[in-house]
DNA sequence: TAATATTGTGTCCAAATGACACATTCAAAA
DNA sequence: TTTTGAATGTGTCATTTGGACACAATATTA
C-alpha cells in the first residue's frame, strides 16, 4: 500500500478541547489518563485518527465517546506537530476545539473516563504540549465570539439577557457594561422573545430569548467590523 | 520504534499557500507538477514532512526552495484529511499559507519549478483538495487582513497610502472609498513618513511610508472591534 | 409594607464613519 | 510657456455608534 516510497509515515492523533459555561465561568473538560505514558496526569481527551476516518469524523468520534453528545459545535483550531512533543514517538496532533451546552453531556461517560470540568482560571498541569493548545483555544475563542455569534454554543436553548452578558464576561475576563452590552445584542436582531421568563430566579425575572434560526446563519459568516458592511 | 502498536501511521503532506500583490491584484503562486500522480497539472507547492522536522521549519524549508526567501510571513491555515484526498494513498496534508513581496523572490528556483503566478480570479484547475484550500485561505485573508496589519507583508518596505488602498481593495475584491480608507489607516499611527516621494508616479508623487515598528507589534495581537480597547 | 437585588430602558456626549468637495502636484500635450 | 488631466492630500458635514451613567419596574424576603 505505501506507494509513496521514500517518506516516512507518523502517527496521528486528534485532541480535543472541550469548553462549557456554568453561569458564572468558563469550563475546560479535561481526563485522567489511564494508560501510559503518563498515566494518571490530566490531559486533553484524545486517540489516534483511524485509517479510514476523516479527521472531523475522528474529532466527532472522540467528543461523542466522551460527553455522549452528538451535533456539537467544534472546528479543527490548529496542528501541532514539533518533533519531540510525544517522548513515546513522533505523534502529530490536530486539535479540534468544541463548544458544549456544560448541562448536556452524559454524566455516565464523563465518569468513566475520570474527566473534570475545571476553570480556566486554574488548569492543572498537562501533558505534553496540551498546556498550549488550551491557551492557543483560549485566543481562538476569544477571537471568534468577538467577530460571530458562537457563544450562544455555550448556553441553553433559550437564555436570559443576563447569562449573555456573564457569558460575554467570563470568555474575556473582564466587565463589561450590562447596559451598553445588552444595546448591543438586541441591536443585531439575533434574538427572539420567547415570551417566557427565567421562572428560576429570586428577584426581577429576565426575559427568556431564543435565537433568530435565519439570522443567525446569515450573520455568521459575515461579522466584519474593519470592512464596510456589504450594505446594497 | 514504534510504541503505539495499534495505531496506523499515515503520511504527512505539508502544502504551502503564496499569495503575492502585482499593484494590482492578489496573485497565487502555483507549480506545475513534475512528478506523479498528476504529473503536468497545477498544484500548491508541497512535499512530505521529514521525520526530525518541526510543521513550521517543514513549511519554511518547502518555502524557501520555490522562492529562495527565508523570514517570510507565514502561518497555518488548517490540516486536510479526508481519506481519499490523495488517491495513491492516504496523506494528511497540514497547509501553511505565506504572504510575500512578489518582486523579491528568487526568479530562478520559480523557474525550476515551472511556478506561475496566477491571478484569483482565473485560477486554474488545481489537484486533489488544493482548490478547497485556497478557497479557505482566500476566506482567511479576509478574516487576518481586517483585524491585524498582515497587508503590509505584500508591500515592498516603502510603500505609498494609494498602492496601500489599491491592496485592500483587491482583498476585499471590493471599491473602498479613497479618502475615508487614507484617514483610517494614518489614524492607526501605524504608518511612518519617509520624507521621500514615489519618483515612479507620472502625476502626483505619492509620499512613501514605511511602518512604525513598534506600534506594529503591538498591533499585531489587539486588533479587537466588538470588545471595548483595553484603553486603561 | 419596606428593603433589597436584579432587570429593562433611556439619556448624554464624544468619537468614529460614510458621503462628498476642493486644492495641490506633476508630466505631457498644446 | 501655458494648459490639461490624472492622481494625491486634506477637509467638511451629517449620521451613527460607543462609553458612561440614571432611573424606573419587578419579584422575593424580611
Amino acid at each position: 500500500m505505501e506507494q509513496y516510497p521514500h517518506s516516512t509515515r507518523l502517527l496521528v492523533a486528534i485532541d480535543c478541547i472541550i469548553f462549557g459555561f456554568d453561569g458564572e465561568e468558563i469550563k475546560l473538560l479535561v481526563i485522567k489518563r489511564n494508560f501510559e505514558p503518563e498515566r494518571g496526569k490530566w490531559s486533553l481527551m484524545g486517540g489516534f485518527v483511524n485509517t479510514d476516518e476523516d479527521l472531523e469524523v475522528g474529532a466527532e468520534r472522540i467528543l461523542f465517546e466522551l460527553t455522549g453528545l452528538n451535533n456539537v459545535y467544534f472546528e479543527q483550531l490548529q496542528t501541532f506537530g514539533k518533533v519531540n512533543r510525544d517522548p513515546v514517538e513522533r505523534t502529530i496532533s490536530v486539535v479540534f476545539f468544541a463548544l458544549i451546552n456544560i448541562h448536556n453531556h452524559d454524566e455516565e461517560s464523563v465518569r468513566a473516563h475520570h474527566a473534570h470540568w475545571v476553570s480556566l482560571k486554574n488548569i492543572p498541569n498537562l501533558i505534553f504540549d496540551h498546556q498550549k493548545m488550551v491557551e492557543i483555544a483560549i485566543e481562538c475563542l476569544r477571537y471568534k465570539a468577538a467577530l460571530h455569534p458562537i457563544g450562544f454554543e455555550l448556553l441553553p436553548e433559550k437564555f436570559t439577557i443576563p447569562q449573555l452578558h456573564k457569558l460575554y464576561e467570563a470568555i474575556y475576563d473582564m466587565q463589561l457594561d450590562r447596559r451598553n452590552f445588552s444595546r448591543k445584542i438586541l441591536s443585531t436582531g439575533l434574538l427572539v422573545d420567547t415570551g417566557e421568563k427565567n421562572e428560576q430566579s429570586a428577584t426581577k425575572k429576565a426575559i427568556l430569548y431564543c435565537l433568530n434560526k435565519e439570522k443567525y446563519e446569515d450573520k455568521f459568516h459575515s461579522f466584519w467590523y474593519f470592512m464596510p458592511e456589504p450594505s446594497a
